[in-house]
DNA sequence: AGTTTGCACAACCAATTGGTTGTGAGACGT
DNA sequence: ACGTCTCACAACCAATTGGTTGTGCAAACT
């Protein structure tokens, strides 16, 4: 239904999976070739294939070609975008929680854990 | 096909959508009621009703029943793990590019507080 | 009591997503 | 020259997404 697709919804959704989040974790400790992201997953070479193109739509990831082999180069400059976005509202909306002094929400912030089920 | 899915994606693919994030910016200036949410909106008041869902799912607003309307509110916590999620991922990229990639294996461990183990 | 307002549930629809298998191109090893 | 390895394209499929209309409940207004 979207076909024009604004960066910001490009990278959130790209970011919305984990297998994507968990290819991205991978490249963060070096570069690697599609046959090297795939092993540790229970999918096909083209599923990973397919992750790969939409972090390359969402500039998240680069790709250059050498020899027979793609490997895969991170991109900072994208998450420097959502990181700016989200720094913006978490600023609003802090500043409304403490002109507010609403229920204590501020008790539920101890807990900080985000777990990931990959498959 | 993700039947469970975690907190993390949850929170990206609601994000993911430029309603939802515009839904957000106007709460942050304010609680509303659907109808005062869904006005600006070239959509129906039950489109605006189902993103609002996936805003709850995503647990990125809470709402309340006071008599006949549902207000909605931000819940600001779950931005943090993604804030943290964006940080500390950040930081990674960001060493591995102006540092030598061998030393950073000590560091990302100790960064690494979500355990996304694929295999 | 009857009407209006605020909202959500249900059924439907087209487009997208995330996976599969099948296939084939291009670079490498021998 | 031949086989192998790396990777992506195409066709297909089920499930999900993002919208619609139709409907109906519950609270509020008159």
């Amino acid at each position: 239904m979207a076909v024009i697709e604004d960066e910001l919804s490009l990278v959130f959704s790209a970011l919305a999976d984990p297998t994507r989040r968990a290819i991205l974790e991978r490249l963060a400790h070096g570069d690697a070739t599609v046959n090297q992201i795939a092993e540790p997953f229970a999918m096909t070479q083209q599923a990973v294939s397919k992750h790969l193109k939409v972090l390359e739509r969402a500039r998240l990831i680069s790709r250059t070609r050498t020899a027979q082999s793609r490997p895969c180069v991170l991109d900072t400059e994208r998450l420097d975008a959502v990181a700016g976005w989200i720094e913006r509202h978490r600023r609003i909306w802090a500043g409304r929680h403490d002109r507010l002094d609403r229920h204590l929400a501020a008790l539920q912030a101890t807990q900080r854990r985000d777990g990931e089920t990959p498959r």
